[in-house]
DNA sequence: TTCCATGCAAAAGATTTGCACGCAG
DNA sequence: CTGCGTGCAAATCTTTTGCATGGAA
């Protein structure tokens, strides 16, 4: 799937910055992304990209259902891919590693919030944290 | 339990500001609140009470693991008491308004990510958010 | 008396906005 | 050619920090 095509598509344009940064997010796997790491690797594919179209195309893609972000301990956000069950993650306090959980896991949960909480349908974009082995 | 006094064994002193800032969360029962929302509370029951001392007593109070707090989804913090499962909640897309989930739902939930991910102990800090039913 | 906690102001960090220009369509 | 998207700068919002003073113990 080509991300810009899906931005044409809704009548936005296409331009570098969009390009470049929507290249990175598909070929990202599920990495999360700060802001600040974002703008690095798209300044670094091209000449530089102001901060503030980074934002504003990651605005974009979160409008056309792309992306998605939520907000780590400390407040500042974090983007990425979003999918079905793909919008949770949990983060290492100690070496701030984030990992995706298992697919399972995810939709058992998603199942649980839909049929015990009084909302019909849920968004669920979290943050879990712990310890990760590799700091234990 | 009194707050102030869970302070002072800490070695912590006893001012008025802390004192209306802990009376304010002990008698909140679940509510959430915003720091400005608790900043104004708080300088209303006393002369004015500095921000960055609510932020401050905020941070003791985390500290020493009476509240907790979480991010919105545009990114400003919510402070709420703490309590074994009551560190998660559901927010309204719609009408902003903050729900807790069911206490069955976030023991769960904290079982199934403790068997599942690869972190022996989590310290869940999450939001869902979806439209609640007043909205639809 | 001692030194912790506060208020105030300034700094810092994250994100948003206004505006003029350049480029996509 | 038309107007959307960009870069730049400034503004805004949230949270943190430095410092002198006042008050708790």
């Amino acid at each position: 799937m080509d991300f810009v095509i899906e931005l044409k598509k809704r009548g936005h344009r296409i331009t570098k910055p969009r390009e470049v940064i929507c290249s990175i997010l598909e070929t990202s796997g599920h990495e999360h992304f700060t802001v600040e790491k974002l703008h690095n690797l798209a300044s670094r594919k091209d000449r530089n990209i102001d901060l503030a179209t980074v934002y504003r195309t990651l605005e974009l893609l979160e409008e056309v259902n792309i992306v998605e972000h939520s907000h780590q301990v400390h407040g500042s956000g974090i983007y990425y891919l979003k999918s079905e069950y793909d919008n949770s993650h949990i983060i290492c306090e100690s070496c701030k590693s984030i990992y995706d959980l298992k697919e399972e896991t995810k939709k058992t949960i998603n199942e649980i919030l839909i049929k015990d909480s009084h909302f019909d349908s849920i968004n669920h974009h979290f943050i879990y944290s712990g310890v990760c082995k590799k700091c234990k």
